[in-house]
RNA sequence: GGCCCCAUCGUCUAGUGGCCUAGGACACCACCCUCUCAAGGUGGCGGCACGGGUUCGAAUCCCGUUGGGGCUGCCA
């Protein structure tokens, strides 16, 4: 115990990286830095029909973006289990040797009839006795002793398990492969691995990887099980049903701070009464005993509101870099000789806090780069509707066309303009707003208007008069 | 079915026997601000699943009920 604290995440690469995953990913890495500890990335690619490489750099470079850097010196790895097949097969043949494992012969099927049979479901224990040796199709199965399993959870408290209930579980497959719950351990030992924090769903395992770590002479680890993280209807998150795919909230505007603070707090809060909170503040006060025992709604809403939090923090050159993935990707609206960073470096800080998601940014300033206002069908049709719009605007165009252009003289002049028709400038902007931009809501209409300039305002009056006749 | 876990506003949570007439955040509603929409400010709505104990005193401890969830693979 004397030894510093190691952890470790052991990802499968069966798919895209799970928000449930990261937020495992993240509590592991904020106790390794409290604690002074390492971070063990293992790829638990054993499943050879579900694994597939190209899921191993996403897993990477998902954490990459989370802040757990594969460059920290609290970094380390990442391992492949695939490769310790080695010491996963020598250590099951000693459990062989000890009598703490046996060969069984029986297919599934035919255990799948003993038990219809007995009717009781699983595995009955036939060949315990029956000093099988190894063979074709032969699967090694571990003996659980008599007795009760305590398993001593850093977050549950105190979980017994009679031995009964748990059934001889397969060590090695008829092929010969090792299986999760003993490859896991192995390398858990040969990792000298101090602490599992993974997601409740594992609880079930601990029992019997206990009884291996005690088989195999070794000192079992600190457990610890957090909820799980479900959806709407209460149920776990899953890859086909849900949306959990870390790179897709990347891909959609979410900032990897907001992410990051938002999963840390699906099942932990941070002290006192504010949520949003730095990065080392959560390492500080993190406590896997404080975290909460019931499974986690991951409210996307919440995480957006978070996203919002974190964009209008960001300083406006900050903000401006972040934007640029969206406002260069291939599905704007604008084609790239349109586009002016020196207009967006202008805009930008009337549109931070109108986003919750960098992906909302560019239909935002569309109208900017646009030859002409992107009209919204709907918007037209509310703002044009009013008898007096044409003559607004018409006057507008002709006052706009000599009045010192800055936003305030601009907006003194339309405010003008309303008032001899005895109406609000909240009135008067919307014709206005429509013809310049295409839709009722935006960004301020005045600055927008300087920052467009005289030529192209006049020329989206003119259009829009013209679409009115 | 069996084993295990869990139970505070709709959601995420604070709360570890008296500070609780239960606090905050998201969402929602209202008002203020205001050129639209946001942002911001103020206020509001809304919860200890139920039933028994223990105790002078229970959201907090115990038991039961009910309700959720996880696991139950020669997947991880």
């Amino acid at each position: 115990m004397t030894s510093a604290p190691r952890l470790r995440f052991a990802p499968s690469p069966t798919g895209f990286f799970h928000v449930g995953g990261a937020r495992t990913a993240l509590y592991n890495w904020a106790l390794a830095e409290r604690l002074g500890g390492t971070f063990v990335l293992r790829i638990e690619d054993t499943d050879e029909s579900r694994n597939s490489p190209e899921w191993t750099q996403g897993i990477i470079d998902a954490l990459g973006w989370l802040g757990i850097n594969s460059d920290s010196p609290q970094f380390e790895g990442p391992y492949f289990q695939s490769h310790n097949a080695d010491k996963h097969i020598a250590a099951a043949h000693r459990l062989f040797e000890q009598g703490n494992a046996y060969w069984c012969d029986l297919t599934s099927e035919q255990i799948q009839e003993r038990a219809k049979a007995s009717g009781k479901p699983g595995y009955d224990g036939f060949s315990r006795d029956r000093a099988l040796g190894a063979g074709i199709g032969h699967v090694l199965r571990f003996r659980v002793p008599q007795g009760l399993t305590v398993v001593h959870d850093l977050v549950r408290g105190e979980v017994q398990f009679a031995n009964e209930t748990i059934e001889d579980f397969v060590l090695l497959r008829g092929n010969g492969s090792p299986m999760f719950l003993l490859a896991n351990v192995v390398d858990d030992i040969d990792m000298a691995i101090t602490h599992v924090v993974r997601a409740e769903e594992h609880l079930p395992n601990t029992p019997k990887q206990q009884m291996i770590w005690n088989a195999l002479g070794a000192q079992p680890p600190l457990w610890a099980h957090v909820p799980v993280l479900v959806n709407e209807q209460r149920k776990k998150l899953s890859k086909r049903r849900d949306k959990v795919a870390l790179e897709q909230y990347k891909a959609d505007g979410i900032l990897a701070d907001a992410m990051v603070n938002y999963l840390m707090t699906l099942g932990w809060a941070p002290h006192g009464d504010t949520e949003i909170v730095s990065w080392s503040t959560m390492v500080e006060q993190f406590r896997l005993e404080s975290v909460n025992h019931s499974p986690a709604f991951f409210d996307v809403k919440k995480l957006e509101a978070f996203n919002g939090d974190y964009i209008r923090a960001l300083s406006p050159s900050d903000f401006i870099a972040a934007c640029q993935p969206w406002l260069t990707a291939s599905d704007v609206a604008w084609t790239p000789a349109q586009f002016d960073v020196a207009v967006f470096a202008l805009v930008a800080p009337l549109i931070q806090t109108r986003v919750a998601v960098l992906g909302e940014v560019a239909s935002m300033v569309d109208f900017f780069f646009l030859a002409e206002a992107p009209i919204d069908d709907a918007s037209w049709a509310k703002a044009m509707s009013s008898e007096w719009a044409r003559d607004v605007l018409d006057e507008c165009a002709r006052e706009y066309a000599t009045c010192d252009w800055n936003h305030d003289s601009l907006k003194l002049v339309l405010e003008a303009i309303g008032a001899k028709r005895d109406l609000k400038l909240g009135k008067v902007q919307a014709p206005l707003r429509v013809a310049i931009t295409g839709r009722t809501v935006g960004p301020p209409l005045f600055e927008s208007i300087e920052f467009l300039g005289r030529d192209r305002t006049l020329g989206r009056i003119d259009a829009a008069l013209l679409r009115l006749a």
